[in-house]
This record gives C-alpha cells, sequence and structure tokens, in this order.
DNA sequence: AGGGCGAAGCAACATGGGTTAAGTCGAAAC
DNA sequence: GTTTCGACTTAACCCATGTTGCTTCGCCCT
C-alpha cells in the first residue's frame, strides 16, 4: 500500500484498472485508455478533507494507495461513517454528475490520490461504452455495499456487525491485492469504528475483546488484525454476493 | 396513484418522465423517445416479489402506481428494508447491468409496472447522452438515499429515525405529484416500520403515540397522516439536499 | 529521560429499546 | 351477525448498549 517512487506515472493508475477489471470485462485498448488518462497526484494527511458536505467539485479523483470514508453527522454532533474506500476505488462519480456534496469525504491514512478532470474523463467515457458500463457497475456495486451495511447495522448485535465489518474489507482488499494477503493492519480506530458500526467506543471496545477471545482477532500493537477468518465469518453471517466479485477472484 | 382506464398506454410513462425531470435536463425529443419505449404492464398485489435475491432477470421495470420496497434478511431471520421506491422511481438498473440480484425486491401495495427489455432499452440509451445521464444520476440519487438511511439508523434514536422517514416520503411524493397534495396515506405498517427503522413493532407503536401527542402526525382509521410537517423536519433535524432535487420543485 | 497527548482500557451505573405475553380492534368472509 | 385474521395496543420486565469518569499505554517531541 506504500510508495514506488520507481513507478511510471501512468502505471500508478494499475490498481485502478485492476478494481474495474474485477467486476467488469475492458479490452486492452479499454484499459490503454484509462492507464493513459491525464491526472494530478494529491497527496493528503489522515482525516484532511477531500470533498466537503456542500461543495461543488467538478473533478474524479480515484484512490491510488491509503484509505479513505465517507461521512456525515446529524445536527446533535452524532456521526456516522457511511463508506469505507480502500486502494483503487473511485472516490466520487457523483460531484461529476450531481451538484452539490451530500457528504464527506476524508482520508483515513495518508492517501494518494489521481484525480482526473471532468472534461478529460468525458472525453475518455464518451467513445467508450464498455468503459462507461464499467462505471456504472461500479456505483451500483457501491449502492449494494450501502445496503449491506443497513442490513448490518439495523439488524445484528454488535459482534456480528464488527466481525462483518472486518470480512467486507478482508474480502476487498484481497480483491485488488496482487497476491494473497494474509493479516493487514485494520486502519480504523476504536471510535471511527464506532461510528461506523452505530455504536460507542466503549462498546467496541467490549467487542474486539470478545472477538479476541474467541480467535477471530489478534491485536499487534494495538492494531487489529485478522485471527482466523472463517469464525468472522460464521459469527458475521458474511456471504460474498453482495461485492459482485464476478472475475479474477483470487479467493 | 389509482388506475386511469382511459390513459393511453403511452402516457402511463409521464410519471417516470416527470421523475427524471426532477433532477435532470431532458429535450422534448429525449421527452418523447422515452414516452415511446415499448414496455410490458405487470400488476401485483402486496407482498408479491418483484425481483428475488439470486435472479438474474434481465430487465428494467418502472414503478407506475403504488409503493414497492428493497429487503434483505439475516441468517437468524432480521429482515431490513434498505429501500422505499415510490410512482416513478426506476426499481432495477443493476439487473441491466450487474449479475446477479443481492436483494428482494416486493410490492408494498398494489402496483403497476412497466417493464423494459433490455435490448429496448439500451437501443433508447446508446445514442442519447443525456438520457444515459439521467440514469446515472437517477442511480446516484438512490445511492444518497441509502447514505442518509445509514446515518438516520446509525446516529437518530427511534423517534428522530421515524420523523425522519416521514419527512422523506412526504418530500419524494411532493416531488412527483402534479398538484400539492396535503396529508397521503402513509401505507406501511407497523411492523414494515420497524423493519425499516431498525427497530420492533412495539416499540415502533409507542414512538408513533409520542409523535401524535405532539400533534406531529394524524391516525385515520389506522392509517398514519403527516400532521405537521415543521414539526416533523425539526424533530428529525430534517434537510432535503440529499435528495437532490434540483429542478421543478415544487416545494 | 521526561512530558504531552491521543487512543485504548476498564468499571459502575443508567437507559432506550427489546421481549414476551396479553389483550383489542376492524374489516372481510360466510 | 358471527367468525376469523392480521394489525394494533399495552404492560411488565429485561438486557444490550450508552454514559461517565478515570487510568494506562505507546509514541512522538524536545
Amino acid at each position: 500500500m506504500g510508495d514506488d517512487p520507481f513507478k511510471s506515472k501512468e502505471d500508478r493508475l494499475g490498481i485502478f484498472i485492476r478494481k474495474l477489471l474485477s467486476h467488469s470485462r475492458l479490452s486492452t485498448d479499454d484499459q490503454q485508455a484509462i492507464a493513459s488518462l491525464p491526472f494530478s497526484l494529491r497527496r493528503l494527511e489522515p482525516n484532511e478533507y477531500i470533498l466537503r458536505e456542500g461543495d461543488l467539485a467538478k473533478v474524479c479523483p480515484v484512490l491510488l494507495s491509503g484509505f479513505a470514508y465517507r461521512q456525515k453527522t446529524s445536527a446533535d454532533g452524532g456521526r456516522q461513517i457511511v463508506a469505507l474506500k480502500i486502494p483503487g476505488d473511485a472516490l466520487d462519480f457523483q460531484s461529476l454528475y450531481v451538484d452539490i456534496a451530500d457528504h464527506n469525504l476524508q482520508a483515513l491514512t495518508p492517501v494518494e490520490l489521481a484525480v482526473f478532470a471532468q472534461k478529460d474523463f468525458e472525453a475518455l467515457v464518451a467513445p467508450r461504452p464498455n468503459i462507461a458500463r464499467a462505471i456504472i457497475v461500479d456505483i451500483l456495486i457501491e449502492g449494494s455495499i450501502s445496503r449491506e451495511w443497513l442490513l448490518n447495522i439495523g439488524r445484528r448485535n454488535a459482534l456480528g456487525r464488527l466481525a462483518h465489518l472486518l470480512c467486507e474489507l478482508y474480502y476487498r482488499v484481497q480483491q485488488i491485492a496482487l497476491e494473497e494477503v494474509g493479516a493487514f493492519e485494520f486502519p480504523l480506530t476504536q471510535e471511527q469504528l464506532a461510528d461506523l458500526l452505530g455504536l460507542t467506543p466503549v462498546h467496541i471496545n467490549r467487542t474486539i475483546k470478545i472477538l479476541e477471545k474467541e480467535g477471530a482477532v489478534k491485536r499487534v500493537s494495538r492494531r487489529l488484525t485478522i485471527g482466523d477468518v472463517d469464525t468472522l465469518r460464521r459469527i458475521a453471517d458474511f456471504s460474498d454476493v453482495y461485492l459482485h466479485r464476478t472475475l479474477d477472484s483470487l479467493v
């Protein structure tokens, strides 16, 4: 997930292409066209805003490295993380098509973004129906994940919710990885986990301890790591169909 | 919302066009093209399935009258309603683009659907970039509503959740109505409200009583009706930006 | 090495919402 | 008009999760 200064600028988009290929077929010509799309590189520190609620950005950022999240707040100060984005994910088709941002988009870890200009993006998509299609599929899958999160927060208890999230992230990281990754460091603080799962930090702490006792999860220097995916899947009642990984699946 | 036997078949798509016009600009030519799209009419009774999890339908249904909902279940039998659709809403672009349905789609009231065949739909969209754009915007707005629901279920208490849902439905119904509608009958049972808001029927009942005492809500023959929108908005901390009603707003 | 600080850990207590179990109501069926 | 059935109502009790407040850890800074 780190920085590779020896990679050419074009190659940096490889992860974005790999993500699209996980659910859509693209000709080598299409892939070539994406790879040579001009972009500007932006680096942000944790918690910096990529996009603010109310913004009118006409730009399409794609996450090259690091994690990011979407977040909304209610009037009484409650915060809800409504989406989690990993490398390869496009962060905001919405501002290309709709007027005004309805949520905040922030860096979770240090991130690198490829930012496409609207006109370049439209010039890419217009004559290439397969790419246009892949974009729509990408948007639809994000919607599918939101629906699964609704089920998770609305109907599962704290233990199930946390286990489900861990499973999802595990599968999604596998999906973009070049080789099988075993355990990886989970980048959310307990407070962020609480804001994501509709719980409080204190209760997240209790719940992690239970998962740890079951051997489902390990902790190395305060960072969460998957211990046993099968146990997690059992606890979470996890099925990956909602991720719609139809092609090139590793797992 | 009822049936009008004197309407020509083409005119029946008027509500779908009006919905698209509420967020996108379409030329009269584009509108004409949509209106003359061939479709088959389907009628379903409450709780009948429009689409089942696991289905591979290659078809695009649009709701002409009545209400419908998307629903998922967890292994322990918990049910979560993850979206509510009203007349004019397209119900399933996803099955045109993605492989397999990840949720169930059911009629809430008696409904009438216009069902488009994939090839007709693609022939409509391919040469008309403005329509393609309107479809994408429609999909993105559904995503925005899902995110707001995540905030609602994850961070608001029962009273706020219910008030917020009532507000949302009020605004959405205004949006497709030809003239100002005042109160309208709310079509969900208390059990369905519970499944939608991540609560239990018993607690929905308690919560309705509070809203009723505040004058925010009335009940006529066991059906919920909006009493005072402003009170509801205050209780729910409601803002309509997430609905992205940019054009032709009535309210 | 010490100080500062954000995150994690933890215990005691409070409560919103869940659960269970009885009703009651209203409309459709006959 | 009686039966039936689903939806609504209500009460009593319970528990998962929230709240408060304090302590500890690990790491960065100087």
